[in-house]
DNA sequence: ACACGATGTATCGTACCCGATATATATCAT
DNA sequence: ATGATATATATCGGGTACGATACATCGTGT
């Protein structure tokens, strides 16, 4: 089917891009943007464990462990092990990334595609808003109906309330 | 800006996506994603070069260089240097590849998301590859104008032929 | 109190992906 | 012809990403 070929060379060719070019901009802080990912994600929270931030960034636990790792190794972050469960370890922004965080880092985010919206005008915006909503609705669809076993990462909380683990 | 964002997450979570769900049907053939990419454009053109490889796929040449390296590994392709030109290097399929292809690898490609469309009306779509084509033409669009260096990779050629170098 | 299953992390192996660099070959100017 | 430049590939180092596994700790049931 020539359109799912089309789209999914689109997704490949997004993807791509957006990294490429929040990279460049990741790369004056000396991180990369997956770490700017977590960086911002536990400056949202004070303090969060690993898993939290494997759920709220959509990787493994294993991928989250490594980034924590070389972002520790860094001096950005620091871990502590939890008093109430020593399984959990507290990840919080290090001392020094505490104060110069304002905008610079935690705002990286998607700086790239901001630049790319103001190319367009509203109703083309609406446009590229409304495609991607009903394509990621059928996504989440088609894997509950097979109920893919990645259940855990690829669920229907994705995109609600990009925080709460939701007990 | 909310919209960027959205736009953001829900690319980076349809290439996730995309990615696992491929990955399933790929392994059954021994195989992952890549390197059914890889061969399946080997297929398409009988024989080619790693930089041709790199500019179709827009993959940088070292990374097409370490997957045909693996695929030769495993007897997927053959590596001969090319006659003509010593620098070049002729990528084809291996004998024992070059019949049990038929429908198999080749057209594993975007099967999954050829699932997905097909819990959409037509209309929907429409949408959806409407505002990918939106989307697409407006960062191809920013990319010239700010004259990325990535142009050799990253042109405007990318989704016109899929195929030709054009010297 | 204790065994057992569940849960949270870290670690390992593999693949991908990129930029930078090295090497060999080709091409071009003189 | 020769030297400078350009091109094609391979290689290296580092970061991402995942599944599998090991390990410690927690909770529960008995």
């Amino acid at each position: 089917m020539e359109r799912a070929n089309f789209i999914g060379e689109s997704i490949e060719y997004l993807h791509r891009y957006t990294m490429k070019s929040l990279q460049k901009q990741a790369e004056e802080h000396g991180v990369t943007i997956p770490q700017v990912r977590v960086i911002a994600e536990v400056f949202a929270h004070k303090t969060v464990s690993v898993k939290l931030l494997s759920q709220n960034l959509k990787m493994t636990q294993s991928t989250v462990s490594d980034i924590v790792e070389r972002l520790v190794t860094k001096g950005f972050l620091e871990k502590t092990p939890n008093i109430r469960d020593k399984r959990l370890v507290d990840i919080s922004l290090s001392e020094r990334l505490d104060e110069n965080i304002d905008e610079s880092i935690a705002q990286i985010q998607n700086q790239s595609l901001i630049g790319v919206l103001d190319r367009l005008d509203a109703k083309e915006q609406e446009i590229v808003e409304q495609g991607m909503q009903v394509l990621v609705s059928a996504v989440k669809e088609k894997m509950i109906a097979e109920d893919m076993d990645d259940n855990k990462f690829f669920n229907i909380l994705y995109f609600s309330e990009r925080d709460e683990p939701k007990k």
